[in-house]
RNA sequence: GCUGCUGUAGCUCAGUGGUAGAGCACUCCCUUGGUAAGGGAGAGGUCGUGAGUUCAAUCCUCACCAGCAGCACCA
């Protein structure tokens, strides 16, 4: 006799086993018809399940996010079973539900391409509108694993074989074809809809890992209505508008090529932005108290060795040798102990701690082929690094400091919201349990105190300690990890960083590695998307162009540009035999922020006329006014606060 | 690194077993034009690299390099 406790309080009393249709008819034919899915006690399942104790229940609808979820799985296996249809032979994988989509991996001897889409979701779309609906079925471990097997199913077979001893297995039937599923489903086919779309192919190992075979993934989008469809297509659009890469280009801001890959040649446009922002953080980290230094690019191989990092990460780092000389350098993948040399060097007393130490050290590591991306992720890159050496009772205090920093840096450069993530101890680590209970207690400790709300990201630590990390949210919603606060109690022991307490005898430091930006160069590029290149005008590679629209107007133009430049802005002057629609145009395209027209009228009165990148109209100024005006406009987002 | 795809002028791309084309950009000339393309002429490429097949390869085959997507990696 189950009572059914409905969302909004009220109880339904049912004379036996009740299934979720049965409950829905029960309230209102307009449910009936809308409910997808049930939550029974928190706990999503089959509307078709019956319910046989007292529970609490809500429908799942179309409105609901979490059938979204629903939908894209269903869809992942009407994708299969299309799939098996056309092409027989084919071994069925995984297919779950991600983010914007679905994707399931097959096992074939040759691969999907693109070209295979039409037939496959002119199929899908079949078995939708055919509306087979989704029935559970609870098999023997032996049933499933010999049924699979008898197949040429090894990957299911597979997993059946690894599932808990204790689970039941569980087997999802569209019409004829079936597969092993933990569920829940949608009632039938026909609930994935019609708004989804095949995306792309890729290869992906069977069970993530690499050295298992390969398979072949394909990748799909679905939604709830044509409407969603559309806007996730609009904004996949909107980030291919925004590719660094793609405005890197455009911009003159940078390249890369075939002689240095995964390394950046800096154009001049670039490297202002860079400059910009590397004064900007050194202005920040001064501020906070932190001494800036330099260290060495190329290292003996034995500090290395000291540390850990030739042990773990010896091949992916560029390794130098002398031919005359019997030694083995490598270019710094990291700059932790060499800023520890520093510490080291002389003796240190507890009054110096923290001791902030920062650097913007030029890293370089061999990372893999497959993993360049612009230069998001390159080979040698820059990152604003700094080591703070304290005492364990410090480290919350410098977590409050360092979060503050962080969020008024990311703030100047536009973003608005961050979050964090905890991540602890990786399987593969140095230091005993001891130290990571410690160092994990500690850091938490100083989240607590510092007010900080973090979600968990389990076992992604660093080798040596959890870390803090900070993901950023862009301007189309994309997300970003770039700071970074890492507690490690591990290096300072290995180098042997010692300091000097009040009680005379010597201490380990705590080392807190932190970085704001991350890289540079990664950094970067996240401004040129987060902007779509069009740069604020204290960023903007180029800031002010002086356009002059007849040939007499030339030497005004030119004294403009010398009076704006004498203010520190960076400006080019447009004297050109071009029409001034056709210069207007090019720098807008360009993304110069602000042109100023000038002709023979300007010239007379010793005026500009101002025009703002996407606006239309004109604003008329004296020179003196503009220049001190764009002036300040220009003063990067900390120097304004002054 | 793995799987798949791609590599032709500075950029975006077309094209063919008989050593190549467009638009934009560039140079020069005409034009002095008032807020998103004025007109004309010209120059520019050993078709990613190396080997093989062929009378003949930018095109076919193989290897390598690089790029793109995804996976794996990310101290």
């Amino acid at each position: 006799m189950p009572a059914i406790t409905l969302p909004d309080g009220t109880v339904r009393q049912f004379d036996g086993p009740v299934t979720g249709t049965e409950i829905a008819a029960a309230i209102g034919p307009g449910l009936a018809k809308a409910a997808l899915a049930i939550e029974v006690d928190g706990q999503l399942r089959d509307i078709s399940r019956p319910v046989e104790q007292d529970a609490a229940i809500r429908f799942i609808t179309r409105k609901d996010e979490t059938s979204l979820e629903m939908i894209r799985h269903d869809a992942a296996h009407v994708l299969a079973e299309a799939v098996q249809s056309l092409y027989p032979g084919t071994q069925v994988t995984i297919g779950p539900s991600i983010e914007n989509g679905f994707y399931y991996d097959f096992y074939r001897n040759e691969p999907f391409t693109p070209e295979d889409f039409p037939a496959i979701e002119k199929r899908m779309r079949e078995i939708v509108a055919a509306n087979e609906p989704f029935v559970r079925e609870a098999w023997p471990r032996d049933k499933a694993i010999r049924f699979f097997e008898d197949r040429g199913e090894r990957f299911k077979a597979e997993l059946i074989r690894d599932l808990p001893a204790d689970e039941e297995i569980s087997i999802y039937r569209q019409g004829e074809w079936l597969d092993l599923c933990r569920g829940p489903h949608l009632r039938g086919t026909a609930d994935v809809g019609n708004a989804f779309r095949l995306m792309k192919v890729a290869g992906a190992y069977w069970r993530g890992d690499h050295r298992n075979p390969m398979l072949t993934r394909i990748y799909g989008t679905a939604w709830r209505d044509q409407k969603e469809l559309e806007a996730h297509l609009h904004q996949l659009e909107e980030a291919e508008r925004r590719d660094h890469r793609r405005i890197g280009k455009e911009m003159d801001l940078f390249h890369i090529q075939e002689e240095a890959v995964g390394q950046v040649f800096w154009h001049a446009k670039g490297w202002r932005l860079y400059t910009v922002l590397q004064d900007y953080m050194r202005r920040a980290q001064t501020r906070a108290d932190y001494q800036e230094v330099r260290t060495p690019q190329l290292v003996d191989r034995s500090l290395w060795e000291a540390s850990g990092h030739w042990d773990k990460y010896r091949h992916h780092m560029f390794v130098a040798t002398v031919e005359d000389e019997d030694k083995t350098l490598a270019l710094k993948p990291m700059n932790c102990p060499c800023h520890v040399q520093i510490f080291r060097h002389g003796l240190r007393s507890y009054r110096e701690l923290p001791l902030r130490m920062a650097e913007f050290g030029a890293c370089h590591r061999y990372e893999p082929s497959g993993a360049l991306h612009g230069i998001m992720r390159v080979r040698g890159f820059t990152q604003d690094d700094a080591h703070i050496f304290c005492t364990e009772d410090q480290i919350a205090a410098e977590t409050v400091r360092f979060v503050a920093m962080l969020s008024e840096v990311y703030k100047d450069l536009g973003f608005e919201h961050f979050r964090i993530k905890f991540a602890d101890r990786p399987e593969a680590r140095a230091g005993s349990d001891e130290t990571w209970d410690k160092a994990e207690a500690a850091l938490k400790e100083a989240c607590r105190t510092a007010g900080v709300e973090y979600e968990y990201n389990p076992g992604e630590g660093a080798f040596y300690g959890p870390k803090l990390e900070f993901v950023l949210r862009d301007a189309i919603g994309r997300d970003w990890q770039c700071g970074t606060l890492q507690v490690d109690l591990v290096l300072p022991e290995r180098l042997d960083a010692s300091y000097i307490g009040e009680d005379s005898a010597r201490h380990r430091p705590v080392m807190l590695h932190r970085a704001i930006l991350g890289s540079f160069e990664r950094f970067i590029g996240i401004l040129i998307e987060q902007h779509a290149g069009k740069f604020p005008l204290w960023l903007a590679p180029t800031q002010v162009v002086v356009a002059s629209i007849v040939t007499d107007a030339e030497p005004y133009a030119k004294d403009v540009v010398a009076r704006l430049r004498k203010a520190g802005l960076t400006v080019e002057a447009d004297t050109r035999n071009e029409k001034i629609n056709a210069k207007i145009r090019e720098h807008s395209l360009a993304r110069v922020p602000v042109i100023l027209v000038v002709g023979r009228k300007e010239a007379e009165a010793g005026t500009v006329a101002m025009r703002r990148l996407g606006g239309v109209d004109q604003q008329i100024l004296p020179v003196a006014e503009a220049v001190s005006l764009l002036a300040e406009e220009a003063k990067a987002p900390d120097l304004k606060r002054n």
